[in-house]
RNA sequence: GGCCCCUUCGUCUAAUCGGUUAGGACACCAGCCUUUCAAGCUGGCAGCAGGGGUUCAAAUCCCCUAGGGGUCACCA
């Protein structure tokens, strides 16, 4: 048994992200790898942004996916006197001070800074104020807020899982903020805290706050907590190598769901960006991963998303997975669509099976796979115009169809085989090849050019559906010339 | 702008301590299979950002340049 402790701590404030989900699924299969626990904490004390519905559309998409945490949800909100306490500690051993300057003020000093091309840093007005000054202050009655003391001198090194010694002079650093004058911490505050308290002996999230961590390993010092280790995993990039945002299409967790991506394919997929097992395998199971995940293992290099292999991967899963899984998943798809109308009796399930069977061989993602199966369902379909000139369009078409409905009709033996057979003596009868009514038929009974197997779909249709659509076809093209 | 991180095919990546024809996958192209579309199989195209060092030997170590990203909030 270890004592390693990870958690995932996203902020509600949206949908959970391609790159969130791929930090949580890191610190899952470390957590896994090691043998600890994966703790879940919302990071919650941003009051304008955050919202309890993002948090339960959070904790969805985390169980959707199968990042399923030992511990949790905290919530950061719970916790608040915790964090009031721990400041007003270090106020009292000096190592914090209350600040009054007022926004006005500070944002002034920042463009100042800006205009003479300076970097800015808080310049420490009240970091020794009077007792009178402060009393005045309090009386005046505004409400400050708490910035902790930064060594003037000096290096805070971060030494990372991933990225080795990273060293940052405490120069460059200034007196930041650690409590809001509402009253809430601030998430470099908030942060240290909890991982004490939650006892993180890993702390593994994006690379965008690699810059952050000297600021919290200054708390931590200040406070007295022992640090925790650090690994930085890279960023995940839109394909222009700019950050992810939604004008990139689907980046939610939630969206991709909606498209019909299986949850195994984008964790397979999201493992292996920014890290990859040994050997050349690319598809395996979380389970798997876990066996052999090491956090040293794992790129230093920002990786740009191609939703192209994660849609190849897609449909790899689709294709394997077990059938009535794969149902269970499209029903929900099926019924959006208004094919089915859930629940469905054992008849209509068998049918489900069938189709999705069928269709699954073909299609890349659930939607795609029921809006592939609609003419399974529906009996009246627009025809394809390139195949009606093809096919329809044809000397004889409608007499062909006419055959082949009336030959159907004296089918009774659903299976694939019975209308292969059947097509062999129709072809001998009219003198045709195979290969010319097979194109005409699928036309007529899917009003598509392309499709699954013409004999199977046949069979899961069944001979009295096919020689009736194959009627239809016969009245579409008579009506037409 | 200051600080920090990063840089292998278009994309995801492999190449344990320097010695490989720089490997695999997606995508793309071609062929096979085939009633179609997929799938599958076979083959092909394509990369060590640039420049200096160190070394018998550098994708790998060091430096510089360029490029990309991150961060500098009373956001997380």
């Amino acid at each position: 048994m270890s004592n390693v402790r990870v958690r995932f701590a996203p902020s509600p404030t949206g949908e959970l992200h391609i790159g969130g989900a791929r930090t949580a699924l890191f610190n899952l299969l470390y957590a896994r790898a090691t043998g600890g626990v994966f703790v879940l904490r919302i990071d919650d004390t941003d009051l304008e942004r955050s919202r309890p519905e993002f948090t339960t559309g959070l904790l969805e998409s985390l169980r959707w996916l199968g990042l399923d945490w030992d511990e949790g949800p905290y919530k950061q909100s719970e916790y608040l006197e915790g964090y009031r306490q721990e400041a007003e500690r270090l106020i009292a051993e000096g190592k914090a001070y209350y600040c009054y300057c007022s926004e006005e003020e500070l944002k002034a000093g920042r463009e100042e800074a800006r205009r003479r091309k300076k970097p800015y840093l808080y310049p420490e007005k009240c970091r020794d104020l009077t007792a009178d000054r402060l009393k005045r202050f309090q009386q005046e009655g505004r409400k400050p807020v708490i910035r902790l003391k930064i060594p003037r001198d000096g290096e805070t090194v971060v030494t990372d899982k991933i990225r080795g010694k990273v060293r940052f002079d405490n120069c460059n650093l200034d007196d930041f903020i650690i409590m809001k004058s509402n009253g809430l911490p601030t998430y470099n505050f908030a942060n240290v805290i909890d991982d004490e308290r939650m006892k993180i002996t890993h702390v593994i999230r994006a690379e965008e706050h690699l810059s952050n961590t000297p600021r919290q390993q200054l708390c931590a010092l200040a406070l007295g907590y022992s640090l925790p280790y650090y690994a930085h995993v890279p960023m995940i990039l839109a394909p222009d190598r700019s950050k992810l945002s939604k004008r990139h299409g689907a980046t939610s967790v939630e969206q991709f769901r909606q498209e019909g991506y299986l949850p195994e394919a984008l964790i397979n997929y999201m493992t292996l960006l920014g890290w990859a097992p040994e050997g050349d395998r690319e598809f395996f199971t979380m389970a798997e991963a876990a066996a052999q995940f090491r956090l040293d293992r794992v790129n230093k290099t920002a990786a740009v998303y191609d939703t192209a292999k994660l849609t190849w991967m897609n449909g790899h899963y689709l294709r394997e997975g077990a059938l009535d899984r794969i149902v269970a998943l499209a029903i929900p798809f099926f019924e959006a669509e208004g094919l089915v109308n859930p629940p469905l009796n054992s008849e209509q399930m068998g049918y489900l099976e069938q189709v999705v069977e069928l269709v699954r061989q073909r299609e890349k993602n659930l939607l795609d796979l029921t809006r592939a199966s609609s003419y399974f369902y529906n009996n009246h379909f627009d025809y394809d115009p390139k195949g009606v000139k093809k096919h329809f369009r044809r000397e004889g078409a409608g007499q062909i169809l006419r055959a082949l409905a009336a030959k159907m009709k004296t089918l009774s033996d659903p299976e694939p085989s019975t209308f292969s057979n059947a097509y062999k003596e129709i072809a001998k009868e009219l003198q045709l090849s195979i290969g010319k009514l097979m194109p005409l038929s699928r036309l007529a009974l899917s009003g598509r050019t392309m499709g699954p197997e013409l004999f199977d779909m046949m069979a899961v249709l069944g001979p009295e559906k096919v020689s009736a659509r194959f009627l239809q076809a016969v009245a579409y093209i008579d009506a037409g010339s």
